[in-house]
DNA sequence: CTGAAAGCGCTTACAG
DNA sequence: CTGAAAGCGCTTACAG
């Protein structure tokens, strides 16, 4: 009735523990016969080696962490994808939040520290999470790779794999700016975030470099989400001066102002180009179609992932080591030339 | 260096074992003065109590499977933020995606039984999942509580959350009805799904109430993404002979027909209405706005969340049990009175 | 190739 | 209220 132990599959077999557990671990060691005897009990009986008791002894378990910053976001569903097809079955894959990380409790510890995972790959750099890392004594001792996002300091000697976000963002810009438009606002993330400002610097150095002034005060801060957007452009579009161009720090943002566009008489492209960032799913649905800035996001997932076999392979390697993969403008009917 | 066990514990606040392991769990039977000590030294030591070996000696973990069929779909990120409010730190959630279970390898099973997690979420009753957790011997003792979907026949007893998924469909279909669409079509889900199988005699039976024939030919399956709606697109709209109205299983297949639609000369909703299931944050971005569905999504999280604590706390209590939560038409631009 | 034995870090009756 | 002791289900040197 109750689950078979690997004692009773012993008994039942006629053999040791220690030959079931080599039977289970290292087949190649067990005589053939023992071998399929031994098998054949376990079918019979159904027996599972208990994972709990088997990590617990092993001192490690088979469990890669995946922080993202939220379900639900379809560039996390892509480079998990990617995670997975690397990871195959010999890690199991499980994410956690970071926004449900509240301040008090911290389960991230908890899952890093108690539970014994394996590797860590963080989806999300932002600092509540990179600074926990790295107050963990032990924490040169666990692999952590990065994906997405650009390291903070805090984490200066971890592996990471991104897109090149200053040239990505001085690629749309400059792109804007050919189009005609000088009156470009950059309607960025979470300030202080580092992918927020790798984006802002390329923004900023684009714009500067076409000889427009005054380009800090062309910073928006806002959440990347549609809601967010919403509330950038009832600050944005309200006013008789506002932009002709908007570059958003991701196609969510874009979605939003664009859907809010009309109540300030604004037709999208003619008299507002809208660029999002990102290339999700929503992008091309969007009406006009979004023009955005592409990210692989299933190869950031897979290059990620084989990072972290690496790492978890010889732990002794240096850390340093960064992987920018291409980005690539995505053109469609939210941007048009200036007009007048 | 290592990290410290409740022996170097036990041994610096010179107390036993045992104490230490009540301070921690049941702080209530121990002395103020020696609680003070061994707290002071947890406190120095930076002591955590290692949560796989917890598990392992209570023969229970602390962690709550919730199965979603992928991430990246907004609905799921809004059941997954009511399930936490509800559950909130005793336990930890661990996500997994049931569209990255291959045939061969039962991660799932080793999650339930090897891992022994103390409930679980079903957020997608689909059959591989449903079939696996019956094969289980064990299962009976395992709460299991069914969101979102319909529970299968293969789960009897389990205790379910949903809408309506018949009254819900019925309900759309009669509103395009009254606006003088007899030409409908039920772009729907995967056949097999029993969220598909209400949705879909929703629609038959409020098509045929209204004296229209031939209703079984005007269901139409599709995958549940905008990839999906797209290709349901070209199948449908090609045609002199095309309806005037489709009635989408969620919101992304409507994204996608919307976003086609223009190929076909259509506009919507003046040629054609379009309406959505689901209410996800990008129906209301969309333009035209998208006419819809909506699920209460968060608090379907939250009542299967209570739903599972109390199936854990009293695991004998009859487990038939379903909980019906309202839907609610959201009529927005994408659906119109027939023209002509 | 196989078995006896120790032990991973906790928890939990059982005495006192 | 506290301690000594057993044991959860495995794995892993160590002998043979």
């Amino acid at each position: 009735m109750s689950k078979p132990t690997i004692v009773e599959v012993a008994r039942l077999a006629g053999v040791s523990n220690s030959t079931v557990s080599r039977c289970i671990n290292t087949p190649e060691k067990v005589e053939r016969k023992t071998l399929a005897r031994v098998r054949k009990v376990i079918e019979e009986t159904g027996f599972r080696p208990n994972l709990l008791a088997q990590s617990f002894r092993r001192g490690r378990t088979d469990i890669v962490l995946v922080v993202i910053h939220n379900v639900g976001s379809s560039i996390f569903s892509d480079i998990i994808d990617g995670i997975r097809s690397v990871l195959g079955d010999r890690y199991s894959v499980i994410l956690m939040e970071s926004r449900s990380e509240k301040q008090g409790h911290s389960r991230f510890i908890d899952l890093l520290v108690a539970r014994q995972v394996v590797g860590v790959i963080l989806l999300c750099s932002s600092p509540p999470f990179s600074r926990r890392l790295v107050e963990l004594d032990n924490f040169p001792r666990l692999p952590v790779v990065v994906g997405l996002e650009p390291i903070s300091e805090d984490l200066a000697s971890l592996p990471t794999v991104h897109i090149d976000n200053y040239q990505a963002a001085h690629d749309a810009t400059r792109y804007l700016l050919d189009s005609g438009h000088n009156d470009i606002v950059f309607v960025s993330g979470e300030r202080g975030s580092l992918i927020t400002q790798d984006r802002e610097r390329g923004f900023v150095d684009a714009m500067t470099q076409a000889g427009i002034t005054g380009v800090p005060d062309r910073l928006v801060h806002s959440e990347l989400s549609i809601q967010g957007g919403v509330g950038a452009a009832h600050r944005l579009l309200a006013d008789k001066t506002r932009p002709t161009a908007l570059f958003c720090a991701n196609d969510d943002i874009a979605l939003g102002i664009m859907s809010v566009a009309p109540r300030f008489g604004l037709r999208v492209p003619d008299d507002l180009s809208v660029m999002g960032f990102d290339d999700s799913p929503y992008a091309a649905t969007a009406n006009p179609p979004l023009s955005t800035v592409a990210q692989p996001a299933r190869e950031i997932g897979e290059r990620t992932a084989r990072r972290l076999l690496r790492a978890m392979d010889t732990p002794d390697e240096p850390g340093e080591w960064t992987e920018i993969l291409p980005h690539r403008l995505v053109i469609r009917q939210s941007t048009a030339p200036r007009l007048g």
